[in-house]
DNA sequence: TCCGATATTATGTCTAGACATAATAATCCA
DNA sequence: TGGATTATTATGTCTAGACATAATATCGGA
């Protein structure tokens, strides 16, 4: 076990059984280096990982602290829809329903089909200010997503996961009765400061699913 | 702005603009280190960070390659229920329904409160065998999950979400209409391979969202 | 031709320093 | 006493090496 891992797991395992608690101050790195007998960036790099992992909090001058454990995060896995379902055995396909400009914003509907079902529907707008080649491109073969994926970088997202009934136009073009759960999926992308695309995403519930996994022990 | 985030943002640039697509080689540190004119830890550390947003793969010998994009992880808040309640200006209550041992396990069944309404309904099972304490418990005034954060450390987690219309039974502890779209959310925790917990909330989905974030440029 | 030993290569981990930077604590002066 | 200056401290970033390790490529022999 490296020494990173080792520091890693004595600092998470005082945490987790209450040796260390929320607010506590943690050893300096010069004298974690010393009490481990390795150097301060290897120690660094550990308390960085212990950092990402939401465990500690770092002040320069200050040091490190416990964190208080009222959230904690995991890993979200968003699937591309077309490489999931391609996944589980079934045919994807995009069915483009509607595309209108209005303003500076490509409002784009369509369907993601799983082999004969509509699995989700998607309602999209794309800022063309961001994103002008856009306006060339039809989408009626090619899912923006996929699309935007391929045509401009993003940096970052926010994705909102709820559940709702489907309302009576949502459950028509899912083919599911009205007031169906489904889980939506709100995605905003930027690229820097400038939006590029916000997307709903209906999802019959029965069908889709998502995942999150928490390891802190990742390096 | 350092190395390490010139760096990052040049590969990612490259990556999502299209120069660099899914499977081609990137440079091996050596090479990025004389192009940018710094260290190899400073590179590596950089093509971390890319590692960790699931940017690139990395494989000895064989250098760094550009990841296939058809999922992309994003930093989901998965929050306390007190804190998150707590937050929102309300009062948050635990409210015991049944606590049963049976085998190696402990079910525990419970609502919680946001002021007077119930927000989730909570089925959870404790592998006593891992937590012989809970066992003593008996969960009539705390949350199960407020104990066992506080009682043992747990490694990792795996999250499931997802949408469901509520049973009779659960539409009753929610106080809502049969089949009112709910969120979902499964958990299993262990310790090290030893499972601790699994607990299923069911949400009211008019009162509860998730939040995810992605931001590669994080060190 | 096939197999095993060897060399090569890129990442993984680490060291023992360095200077930068931000936040706090101490000090000194008006 | 109040406010501005200075010192101190811990983290943040970085360097120029080192050895370990895993995976691949190559070469020699049967």
């Amino acid at each position: 076990m490296s020494f990173d891992a080792r520091i890693r797991a004595a600092i998470e395992g005082d945490i987790r059984s209450g040796t260390l608690r929320p607010g506590n101050r943690l050893l300096s790195e010069h004298e974690l280096a010393a009490l481990h007998g390795c150097s301060r960036a290897t120690v660094s790099k550990a308390m960085g990982a212990l950092h990402r992992a939401g465990l500690i909090e770092r002040r320069r001058k200050a040091g490190s602290f416990v964190a208080d454990q009222h959230v904690h995060s995991a890993v979200l896995e968003v699937p591309d829809l077309a490489a999931l379902i391609a996944a589980r055995g079934h045919v994807y396909r995009w069915q483009l329903l509607s595309r209108r400009l209005s303003g500076s914003a490509l409002h784009v509907e369509g369907l993601h089909h799983e082999g004969d079902t509509a699995l989700a529907l998607e309602t999209r707008s794309i800022a063309i200010d961001t994103v002008p080649q856009a306006a060339q491109e039809s989408f009626d073969t090619i899912a923006p997503g996929t699309w935007l994926l391929a045509h401009i970088p993003w940096t970052s997202a926010r994705h909102r996961i709820r559940a709702a009934g489907a309302s009576a136009a949502e459950a028509r073009a899912l083919g599911v009765a009205e007031n169906t759960a489904c889980l939506i999926l709100e995605r905003s992308t930027w690229r820097g400061d400038a939006a590029v695309t916000t997307v709903r995403q209906v999802f019959r519930g029965d069908m889709f699913d998502m995942v999150a996994h928490f390891e802190p022990s990742r390096t």
